[in-house]
DNA sequence: ACTAAGTTTTAAGGTTGATTTAATTTGTGT
DNA sequence: ACACAAATTAAATCAACCTTAAAACTTAGT
């Protein structure tokens, strides 16, 4: 599991950091807004932690460009003042939990892990459409291997069948948005899926719509 | 045999620890809850031992926790307090015995062996998978033998024979909470557990699927 | 307490295969 | 036919993973 943490009062950052360590939370830590955003717009999170009083940049603004963006990554609010106001206006912009400031880390771990619950060891994650598997748990489509980006893909297009998504949302999801915007990266990986579904003989194809992105649809 | 014993009296803990050393049980002690819940996420114990009312966590949230993780550990909870609150609520949470102080250490000792025999006697700690039979009671897998270790990750493989597990699930199951997060000591007793899986010339392999984790299959 | 055997941790170097890069070819709409 | 978008491919790169061996612990036996 991975944590973003966003918190500038660099000793209680150090103190929780290391706590979620101990949990097997691997954590990456901002100390500011700006650098908070950057990396809360990576695809690289279970959850994100922010506080709210940040220099450059709140906690607030943060979750707010993050949810526009249409990020649904868990976000947990702290804040230093026990004020009604701030917990209303989080969860209003929609942050799934508030914790007061101070907190036990214990208190903190709970949280994070209540949002995550991790579904069970044996249990599958599958998502299916027409005589397409795709199972997440093992990373294959029905039966034949993925790597992580194909099947990071993949999942997207199986989650919208009928309606197309961009490159730049792939991208986003996929690569993140720091990254130099490479479009050519999804024409590449798009490429690779299709010559798997073609070896499947699945009655599925990925289709183009020129100028704006691709989705999976049923031949003829 | 292994116990953990949590429990802030600190008379009392060094009377109990010192009849239970007497008959040879190893005990481990936490004199808070904080200490106590740490200890009891590592995956040595076979029986926790819980006072109720104990500093900075109560023996509740400690039995709570534990078991949220899926810990299956026997646990006996402790109460000063004759309560029977105390006592529906330990055993609706997972407590497999219960204890109202003041306790004659006779009556703990015979309760925790009453626990330790219990498995034992059900079950045959038999686990199977194609042409593999790995047997946790004596640490076998088809008469070879595995460390502690090696049969603990095995477990986790063979319990899961479709999908794969992560690092991070077989690190939190075999070395608890407590270590620094080191992927590499599950590198190398993945690759133990192939040499082992060679040498008995087993149909069946470790698979490594990149960026996710392992999983057991038929070779070809 | 000392020794020996077995297990676990640490650390370094080697290997592999997914990802990136980049150049070329194919396809599409006007 | 033209311009541009997308697809394909193969080679280069790089992070993830594997292996090994030695060091550091543990445990049990004398």
């Amino acid at each position: 599991m991975r944590i973003l943490y966003v918190e500038d009062e660099k000793f209680l950052a150090e103190a929780v950091i290391h706590l979620l360590k101990k949990e097997r939370i691997n954590v990456d830590h901002a100390a500011d807004g700006e650098e908070g955003l950057k990396l809360a717009l990576k695809p690289n999170y279970d959850v994100i932690v922010l506080d709210i009083m940040l220099p450059k940049m709140s906690g607030l603004d943060i979750l707010k460009t993050v949810r526009h963006r249409g990020i649904k990554t868990p976000i947990i609010m702290l804040s230093a003042l026990n004020e009604v106001e701030d917990k209303v206006r989080g969860l209003d912009f929609g942050a799934d939990d508030y914790l007061a400031k101070p907190f036990k880390s214990i208190e903190l771990i709970a949280r994070i892990k209540a949002l995550v619950r991790r579904p069970a060891l044996s249990e599958a994650k599958v998502l299916n459409f027409e005589d397409l598997k795709l199972n997440l748990t093992n990373r294959t489509l029905n039966g034949v291997e993925l790597t992580d980006k194909e099947a990071r893909i993949f999942e997207m297009l199986i989650k919208t069948p009928g309606s197309a998504i961009t490159k730049e949302q792939i991208l986003a999801y996929v690569w993140g948005s720091e990254v130099e915007f490479e479009e050519n990266y999804v024409e590449v990986y798009i490429s690779y899926l299709r010559k798997k579904l073609k070896s499947l003989k699945s009655k599925v194809e990925i289709k183009t719509i020129r100028n704006l992105g691709y989705k999976l649809c049923s031949k003829n």
